[in-house]
DNA sequence: CTCATGCCTCTACACTGTAGATCTATACGG
DNA sequence: CCGTATAGATCTACAGTGTAGAGGCATGAG
């Protein structure tokens, strides 16, 4: 019976993939609905409970992307495929990025998130007194990322340092010009991505492997 | 000359200091500055610009309010103080959350931070190779911890991870019961935030120890 | 004095979220 | 069949938004 729901919310997702966050109101969700605004509010509470929704919508969306996400054996490739599953899907759907951040993660969808995080750090040998904690480090890094990418924090293709250089505030940027010849080239976004996760899992290998509860 | 945009951007600071960044538009800030909106114009551009100037206002405040950072010798300190001068200031201007993720680091200031971090990787022995891909492992690391913690993802205080069993979706929760005493008391975030600089800096330490270019 | 330049103001427009009251269609008990 | 309750949609209105466009006004130059 609550189809009308998913229906808004469809449509909501819909709106905001091809006109961007900005082009989310009330009045242009009823209207692809073919409802006026008012009626939205029974289903959806109010404009926030409209956004909040659609994260919602979004993250459960990592699961029925990725279905066979808790049965990968090895702990490090549910980690790397659970993350690569995060990336793709809010690359399709860079909007996220404004909400991300801005409620805690309570919902249904995002609690099973965590768990899966959970397991693949007890696997991984982790001492369960760190393991929320390295739970949060890891997700807020992947967060950081997936909006960082989204949001255009990153500019695109190669960051050109002499541009950089440009409006130099005062005094050298020595660290510029020691790496300056890896500044240079194009990032692989793809790759650097890959070795970021390679990173954490040795941390993580570290820190199981340091032990003690 | 050009006392008047500071002027502007000081009264966007504030504004949105004490009523959030919701209560920053171009009539409020206006009126603080004894002005009419369109007179804001030729100083910012248009709303998003403004927006832009107030991030870049809040980097340049890094530096201005820990000036001898470049002066702390160990590396790891240097990065450790780093990252808690930016937690702290944006405790105090929660409203960055939602400008941090909008645009590339391109600003004066901003190139200057990262350059910072550049040096501290280099005085680590990180290979040259890696040294940007690093810094922008961490700094994404901080931005979204940063972001989390002033937008509020993390909640407040204890999680009470039976209140999210409530809604749960179906099948166990296993890693949350594997962690429950954990989950259960409350969390210091002062603390948590050191702790995973500690495992970051060894993550770099590691990284500096296997070498090569 | 005349004129130009740069900053400001005023008005207006199309849009936003949503409170409040009203209307309507469906379902149910008799 | 009727009358009524209920849930949902609707209409109107309000206070707020960003900003285009045209006009005003005071300063300094010739």
């Amino acid at each position: 019976m609550s189809g009308k729901r998913e229906e808004i919310l469809d449509a909501a997702v819909a709106i905001a993939d091809e006109r961007g966050l900005a082009g989310v109101s009330m009045r242009s969700v009823a209207q692809a609905v073919g409802v006026t605004p008012m009626a939205l509010y029974p289903h959806v509470g109010d404009k926030a409970g409209l956004l909040d929704a659609m994260l919602g919508r979004l993250l459960g969306m990592v699961f029925r992307t990725a279905p066979a996400l808790a049965d990968v054996s090895d702990w490090r490739d549910r980690v790397r495929l659970f993350a690569h599953t995060a990336r793709t899907l809010a690359k399709g759907h860079p909007w996220v990025t404004g909400l991300l951040f801005s409620r805690p993660a309570v919902t249904p969808d995002a609690v099973t998130t965590v768990d899966l995080l959970y397991l693949a750090l007890l696997d991984a040998g982790v001492p369960k007194s760190h393991v929320p904690r390295l739970e949060r480090l890891v997700s807020t890094y992947m967060l950081g990322w997936i909006a960082s990418e989204a949001g255009g924090r990153f500019g695109s293709g190669a960051l050109d340092p002499r541009g950089r250089r440009g409006q130099l505030p005062d005094g050298a940027l020595e660290g510029h010009d020691a790496v300056m010849p890896w500044l240079a080239q194009p990032v692989d976004w793809d790759a650097e991505f890959d070795r970021d996760l390679d990173d954490l899992v040795t941390m993580i290998e570290t820190l199981a492997a340091k032990g003690q509860e």
